[in-house]
DNA sequence: TAGATTGTTAATCGATTAACAATC
DNA sequence: TAGATTGTTAATCGATTAACAATC
């Protein structure tokens, strides 16, 4: 009985995501991290629509990606394809949800119970799999003690009190952090109190957090600011500034009063 | 009138975004313009606050970078600083906005209006300066028609069919897609029809647009699942996989008997 | 002036890419 | 076998970092 190739160990060294691999051996790199799920998802679709095997050149287009880096990324898994063939879809499929740790299932803990956070649990990429909401919390006694149905069945929504206690007894894992702005950094300190590590936080602020602890921020205003530079520098191709002789709006006092505007 | 230090033009000539600069010149790196953003929200947070001046040092801890990516990134925009002093906040501010295109407002259409759709327009981080959302268009007959108040005004959603003529007439230039995943490709390859160039993505699937526009995702899936692979680490920190033993649950059939699976 | 802080340089690091030997 | 496609190499590219000369 023929074993999968080993996979390759030991190789340069880059300094990447700790130790991986496929069971022992190299370090995965963080930009290939963030594109896993990708290729898992599409993956998924696949496996659905009965797609036995793949291509790299088929599975990265479909991924948006280049054929190039699908294999680099693959390659740091292991060798999971076969050379003139391509990639068992299932089996691949099941070795990048391994990977990513979406074999078990994570708890995560919404705080945060208004417009967007009601809409986040509702979400169907909420329920993809590997992932639950064990928790919904509120800061507001108009919120609290409701009921909010997420994919499987009901919660009620406690108080910030509560968090502790709440990630404790459904070993939560995961914090969702969809206040205001102006709690946020208060309900980031809460949430490592209670013994969280993974954050992911749609309030518009950088959150400071302890060594350790890993926020990922979302942030529609981030994406349309890029867009803007982008269709600004469509506007004008060449230079930059369109309106370049506008007076200059703030009067800088300070310092630097030689420093004001140039045409 | 001393003028402020020209900006230093020529320089070696790194493939960046196209080009841009104070008045002329250098091309301004994509990592860099998606943490202008950031730069420009700390910087309003502390003029709101009264703060005239700010250090490289002060600026960029605020902001979760260092000083010396926070100086290199400005430098792209110009010298805008003063030796020994800082930056003021207000002439810094302005600059950044400036250079994002944050000067003149731009108009965004959202479409799906559903849960997402709702709580994003009624969001605060919206209504961050340089955006207006100029309309809603859903597909559904239940939520065409129905009135949604976003920032400053009501809008009436309108059918898909309108999607063209809203673009056109409202001078959109970004959409915004809230629909679900299965309809997203349609609905992407309507707003190029459209006339529009920028696209944020909150469905997940991965869009196909011709060269030129410009696609930004957001997706919690990823953002969890990234997560979920550090958290993962963290319980086994030495060899990625715990549970390495358990049965092996796909079972390659096309090519592969071969490469089942390994203890 | 002396102290502080910027703007820039150069070295390092990580990510991408193209090409191709290995091999199914 | 001949054709197809992977896994890997090496070159290139872009981003980060530390250090410091310039200068307010």
């Amino acid at each position: 009985m023929p074993l999968p190739n080993p996979p390759a160990v030991g190789a340069s060294g880059r300094r990447s995501v700790s130790v991986s691999g496929p069971t022992s051996g190299k370090a995965i790199p963080e930009a290939t991290v963030a594109r896993l799920p990708v290729y898992h998802r599409v993956l998924t679709s696949l496996s659905d629509r009965g797609v036995p095997t793949v291509s790299s050149e088929e599975l990265a287009s479909a991924c948006g990606v280049t054929s190039a880096k699908l294999r680099k990324d693959l390659s740091y898994l292991g060798s999971y394809g076969t050379r003139g063939v391509g990639y068992d879809v299932a089996f691949l499929s099941y070795q990048i949800a391994r990977e990513l740790g979406l074999t078990n299932p994570w708890g995560v803990v919404v705080v945060g119970v208004g417009n967007l956070g009601r809409a986040l649990v509702s979400y169907r990429g909420f329920a993809s799999r590997g992932f639950q909401v064990v928790g919904l919390v509120d800061a507001h006694p108009d919120v609290v003690g409701t009921t909010v149905s997420v994919v499987d069945r009901d919660l009620v929504v406690v108080p910030l009190e509560e968090l502790d206690e709440l990630v404790a007894s459904k070993d939560a894992h995961i914090g969702v952090i969809t206040t205001p702005a102006e709690v946020a950094q208060d309900i980031a300190d809460r949430m490592v109190e209670a013994g969280l590590r993974s954050i992911v936080n749609f309030a518009p602020v950088v959150l400071n957090v302890p060594e350790g602890v890993e926020v990922r921020k979302v942030d529609l205003a981030v994406e349309l600011q890029v867009l803007a530079f982008h269709e600004q520098r469509r506007k004008s191709p060449v230079n930059g500034v369109v309106t370049n002789l506008e007076p200059p709006i703030p009067t800088p006092h300070d310092p630097r009063s030689s420093k004001a505007m140039n045409a």
